[in-house]
DNA sequence: GTCCGGTATGTGACCGGTCACACCATAGTG
DNA sequence: CACTATGGTGTGACCGGTCACATACCGGAC
């Protein structure tokens, strides 16, 4: 390695000015008890000397590093990158640093970056979208008594905090935004139950379809892989059926993506022959023709909020797990209207 | 602040393992000279403490800390956040952190994050796309030894390098690829004046023209803000000129696609009427109808790059910034072909 | 004049590791 | 048998700040 020139310390400066290093303290942490007379010298000397307090050695006295570790999928997510924006956003201006970790959704990487960071004396923890089960994240959060976050997972324990999403209700609201329209065969395309363990959407779908006086039909659930080409196929399987529905929820917009490419292949005309309905608003849902119709997720505002409960949690607020879950809002597009033949 | 109990030290190890502290900083370190017989009582009392190494006292001690810093300009453009991928991945496994800082393109904000950062005692930087003067930044990396690697920016200095990207190349290949097709007059949409200080895309693109025996003419250069309504409205200039070019290179694909959407608009077929050049490839570009022909750029290899380049300045290689440029690589997809009206 | 209280500053230990070096076996060498 | 090389371990200082406490000075009250 690279031997570095040692930067001034505190008590170069304090001999500079002909203090203790002690009034040097005061000076660059702006306490009271100090003369005008020599704070003026101190700083003086200071800004002579270019010195520049060590982070490291201020963390290491004071037993706190002014830093967060985040925990997520993939940076390049855009679900994520939006997340971590909405942190730093929060964290920058509090004068928190933010340590970063992917976990590229492997249970195993997860828990390692974790007992990283937390060797990295990080003040607090974020961990998006956890991939770990809710125990060991909780064991682990009260050994290390480490302030944590979690994001859309709920996780017991004295030191943890979650927010979360209301996908319930936006489901709801897609059915019956559906229903309204006049369909009365809605189909759902959701991951394969490998990639996804909880399954809630489907839950959520079989109650807001009965909730809208409608029967949930099995064979219009459709499984596939997370991905443009599982969506695709899904849009295929759907449209060769006899009975098919009139409409889709999709569990994302890259599968819907796939159902809407499925369409364009197979010259199903989009609304009319088919309406489509994403989940997530990515960037691009409204550059697509037709313009995507999808349930905007708050990626931002859950990075800002899981911040916020972060720094909350670290100045002693109370941790129960009853925080409000944030709003999902469905935006309409062209991808949805009436069904060409009613009934 | 919330008061955390302590964690063991290296030296409740020692005590509770009836060796010096020293021998215990050996073991966790794999240093040699250790009987096998010590090791395993300090390993035993280690794993029974469940002490872990503080990562601050360490880094205090041996003056690195294994954690990098990156100024760039916001994790949520897709351009910065595979750049971050790139890095982490390259850093991760290298056992190097990383700390986030965006500027929001604020010049002012890039400078102070970068004081920020050093405070820190970040053993090295990189500045992705920085807005700062070249010269202020060369004076930061000097005075504070610590290196640092650009992207997409040259600067002077012993301990800074860059790593870059072939533009002149790339667009000499979209203008040959254009003309190869038939094209004789070929527009370019760049950004207004604010926006870009550099301005080499319209320098590149007048050669590369000449190169094609062709004749740039300056009001097939169209001057509009980075966005989507800024390409809009580039595109309804364009079909609106009498002797319009056949075919545009655009700066950015979301310019593209606003031209895209102005020919949706004014009932002009892409790539019957126009062809339709971007630049980037944006995740979306390939989901687009049509699909947009476009120029690669390797954001997840110049994070790569620049991680590795910053990790071999750290260990003192020269750092000349004759580094080759990562290429660029022209995307055909369906927004080229050959004009209709040919002569 | 003494005592008191508040302001202003200094002293030394401490945070939890690493570093340089001293020390003590034991084995090999002349 | 003394002398040295080498493996194995311990000692105390040090990294650059902060913390707890001691001390010095000053003006006002008794």
């Amino acid at each position: 390695m690279l031997p570095r020139p040692n930067r001034p310390t505190i008590r170069d400066v304090a001999r500079s000015a002909r203090v203790s290093h002690q009034t040097v303290s005061r000076v660059i942490n702006r306490e009271d008890y100090t003369s005008a007379k020599t704070r003026a010298r101190v700083e003086r000397a200071i800004s002579q000397l270019g010195f520049r307090p060590s982070h490291t050695a201020r963390s290491l006295a004071r037993r706190r590093t002014n830093t967060i570790g985040l925990v997520m999928g993939d940076v390049a997510n855009p679900f994520f990158s939006d997340v971590v924006r909405g942190i730093e956003d929060v964290l920058s201006p509090a004068g928190y640093g933010l340590i970063l970790s992917s976990s590229r959704r492997d249970p195993e990487r997860e828990l390692r970056n974790v007992k990283h960071l937390l060797e990295r004396d990080t003040d607090g923890l974020i961990l998006a979208a956890p991939q770990t089960s809710p125990d060991e994240l909780s064991r682990l959060a009260t050994r290390s008594a480490v302030p944590m976050v979690f994001l859309n997972r709920t996780v017991q324990g004295r030191h943890v905090a979650a927010v979360w999403v209301d996908g319930q209700t936006a489901t709801a609201e897609v059915v019956a935004y559906l229903a309204k329209l006049g369909h009365r065969r809605i189909g759902l395309v959701v991951p394969s139950r490998e990639e996804d363990r909880a399954g809630n959407r489907e839950a959520w779908y079989g109650l807001a379809l009965r909730q809208a006086g409608l029967d949930p039909k099995p064979s219009w659930i459709l499984r596939e892989s997370t991905s443009l080409e599982g969506g695709q196929s899904a849009g295929q399987r759907l449209l060769a059926m006899a009975d098919r529905p009139t409409a889709v929820a999709c569990h994302s917009d890259v599968m819907a993506i796939g159902v809407l490419q499925a369409c364009r292949e197979l010259r199903a005309a989009v609304p009319r022959d088919l309406s489509i309905v994403g989940w997530d608003d990515v960037p691009y849902a409204s550059l697509l023709r037709p313009a995507l119709t999808t349930v905007r997720v708050p990626r931002y505002e859950l990075g800002q909020a899981s911040a916020r409960r972060l720094l909350a949690l670290m100045t002693g607020a109370p941790m129960d797990g009853s925080d409000e879950p944030l709003g999902l809002e469905l935006i309409r597009r062209q991808t949805c209207r009436a069904p060409r033949v009613i009934r």
